[in-house]
DNA sequence: GAAACCCATAAGATACGACGAATTCAAGAG
DNA sequence: CTCTTGAATTCGTCGTATCTTATGGGTTTC
């Protein structure tokens, strides 16, 4: 999935991309292209392109008579979903993990808010669908389906919210949900509040009243949120 | 400043990005890279990566036999800094502007109470000569000068959260603001009941009451958000 | 006539070599 | 000690040659 075959470039950037995120290379680093088109066996030319591609994350920049210099963390781009699927797949995946489920936790419950407002008949179906999806896979250790709702759910707030940015987050929070399951809690049933927090949300949206859509889904960010100070404190 | 002189691929892609963002080519058009290359007058090498850079971006997608074809609005990196300002420059400005306002609308307050409870003695000190500033600035048209110590109020705000990705907002922020004092009301002095805001939002962070310089950011958003459904419904 | 197969071709993908340009650093002149 | 000059170094750009692959159409086959 991460892998996806599209080119020399490509499979560059997937080394050399996480490298660079995990703090392998010290700020200001500095990096020779030839260097690296050697180590990785490729051209120039292509090797030149995964630099270009690096240089537009904000994770190095290229100067001449210097080299290709790593940047410091602070001028990341740290919302390219490369960049956040590099460091979830690190080293510092844990304080990414924590970034993320705190802009979650902005986000989210204002995204329900709108969805309330904006939401079409076949959202909130779809939302309802969900919900009643999670209530059904909550017991008994059929955390995959549990999963699939659940990211389903968060999926269509955000997308019905009708904010294109927010829309965007979508593939973020499934990384953090999927990384949730499949790391930290796999062997347990979810909490059996969270699953009623979502069909009251899924409600909420339904009957058109923003401001407890929001605040539900705001109980359900802060439940991530602690969920995450149990496991790393 | 848009215009960094980082080579010629920078050059072109300073035409073809803003060109793609503002719809100018519908989705799923497709460009040969030799027609550009002959466009630009740049070699192919040049031309490659100026589109590696737009894949990178999800603007585009390349493909063998095919081209290089737009992808959908949805699938943009829409947090990327240079598509931002892309599309800020371009003829979906507005509806940028609404998106960004409606995403400060969420991160904002959030940021604020994690701001009262990790600020520095330093970044205290910073927000209130900031909030000062703009007191200072508020009356008789010196719409510069308080933008300058707006722009800063926000930042520190957001680096003070601790987040990083709250921080990278910064520039986000700066532009939004910038863009909403040179377009739009430049000519009439900010509102009052915003700067005392600000300056409310500076004592709780400096007494380290989160609940309050949360909800007073959100008001301050609030406010935004009403501005901008005034002058663009 | 429909489905499976095959090939010519168009487009990007990669490699390589040469030259240009800019920036750093050090040596030398004043 | 300062300023200038120039050489070394590294990225930047270009052009060409060749490889790879997906697509579209033509052919065969059932």
């Amino acid at each position: 999935m991460s892998t996806m075959g599209r080119g020399l470039h490509g499979r560059v950037l997937d080394t050399l991309g996480p490298e660079i995120t995990a703090g392998g290379y010290p700020p200001g680093s500095v990096l020779r292209t030839d260097e690296l088109a050697q180590r990785f066996d490729v051209s120039r030319s292509v090797m030149r392109e995964a630099v270009r591609v690096l240089e537009s994350m904000h994770l190095v920049e290229s100067r001449r008579r210097v080299g290709v210099t790593v940047r410091a963390r602070s001028e990341w781009n740290v919302y390219d979903p490369q960049v956040i699927r590099w460091r979830l797949a690190g080293a510092d995946r844990p304080h990414q993990l924590r970034s993320l489920t705190v802009l979650r936790s902005a986000v989210e419950p204002v995204a329900a808010g709108l969805a309330a407002r904006h939401a079409t008949a076949e959202q909130c179906a779809e939302l309802t669908a969900c919900a009643l999806g999670m209530v059904a896979h909550s017991r008994g250790h059929q955390l995959e389906g549990y999963l699939f709702h659940d990211v389903a759910f968060h999926r269509v707030i955000l997308n019905a919210s009708g904010n294109e940015m927010f829309a965007r987050l979508g593939d973020v929070v499934a990384e953090v949900l999927t990384g949730r399951t499949q790391h930290d809690v796999m062997f347990e049933d979810p909490d059996p509040a969270a699953v009623t927090l979502h069909v009251q949300v899924a409600e909420a949206v339904r009957e058109r009243d923003a401001a407890r859509a929001e605040e539900l889904t705001r109980q359900i960010t802060v439940g991530a949120l602690q969920e995450l100070d149990v496991l790393a404190p």
